[in-house]
DNA sequence: ATGGCTCGCCCAGCGAGA
């Protein structure tokens, strides 16, 4: 596969943002990318179907927006100020026949739920991931996460095939150690802790050599990109890690900083999550 | 111990989120 790589001299940084409604966060979004002027921007829960995303705010900016949606739920997009080439949405599309028929037929099952969107900029992958919540441990829902991880696996795997260069970054539901939540109370028992959740991200993505940018850079606890809207989580800081950047080994090696950017969670009408960055030397 | 909020949904409580 060729690639139109295009040349950025300077370190590029990605952002990953769940927005819980690109409509009614539009405005924060665009401040915020006012005032953080990255290349790229990935956002989740975008809540909206494709004819009624809002592009020209972000064409405005300088940013192309790439996305994929439904109405009410779910929801991705890559913001660029870089060309984007290669772009897929899907698990399908990747996967092509590359994989056993089951999983085929999985992959067509889950793509019905719009989650996923890559695309190529300046000669890295980006994967962009809405992973879906699963409700609670042992719930119908439950069982669909970690199908959907399971799926996750051969689709990463293809990718990792074609290029070396991977970034992968979303919601992933998920807080991968206790390090990463304010309490390690009732964990096992608790969406987004359970050991089956965590055990199917270390198959799906850690397994295959991806590594959590943000540990590179920071080993205590106490840092987190989701509060809860009840119970005051925020005012409290009762918050967990669950938006991630993984890298494949290429990119870990290149990556210099990883931040979580907690100021848009403070704004009145927030989103729930809170942005985190990534800083890549490609150079 | 339980439920706290916020979103979109053809406008009113309800499912979903995490």
């Amino acid at each position: 596969m060729t690639h139109d790589v295009f040349c950025l001299s300077k370190p590029m940084k990605i952002a990953t943002w769940n927005v819980n409604s690109i409509r009614t966060r539009l405005e924060q979004v665009i401040q915020w990318l006012t005032g953080n002027p990255i290349e790229v921007l990935c956002l989740q829960e975008t809540k909206v179907i494709d004819a009624d995303f809002p592009q020209a705010p972000f064409q405005a900016l300088g940013y192309q927006p790439h996305f994929v949606g439904q109405k009410s739920y779910n929801g991705v997009a890559i913001l660029s100020q870089l060309p984007v080439t290669d772009i897929s949405t899907g698990f399908a599309a990747i996967l092509g026949d590359s994989a056993d028929v089951e999983t085929q037929a999985l992959a067509q099952q889950f793509d019905e739920q719009k989650r996923v969107i890559t695309g190529v900029v300046n000669g890295v992958r980006i994967v962009n991931l809405y992973v879906p919540n699963g409700s609670e441990v042992g719930s119908e829902k439950y069982q669909y996460k970690l199908a959907w991880l399971s799926v996750l696996r051969p689709y990463l795997e293809k990718l990792l095939g074609e290029s070396g260069q991977i970034s992968l970054c979303g919601d992933f539901n998920i807080a991968l150690e206790n390090r990463d939540i304010y309490t390690d109370q009732g964990r096992e028992t608790h969406i987004m802790s359970s050991e089956a959740e965590r055990q199917a991200l270390r198959s799906a993505v850690l397994d295959l050599g991806f590594a959590d940018a943000f540990r590179k850079f920071t080993q205590a606890g106490g840092h987190f990109s989701w509060w809860d809207y009840r119970t005051g989580g925020f005012q409290r800081n009762r918050g967990w890690r669950i938006d991630h950047h993984y890298l494949s080994p290429a990119l870990y090696e290149r990556a210099i900083a990883c931040t979580i950017d907690i100021a848009p969670r403070r704004l009145e009408k927030p989103s729930d999550h809170t942005p985190v960055i990534i800083e890549l030397d490609l150079a």
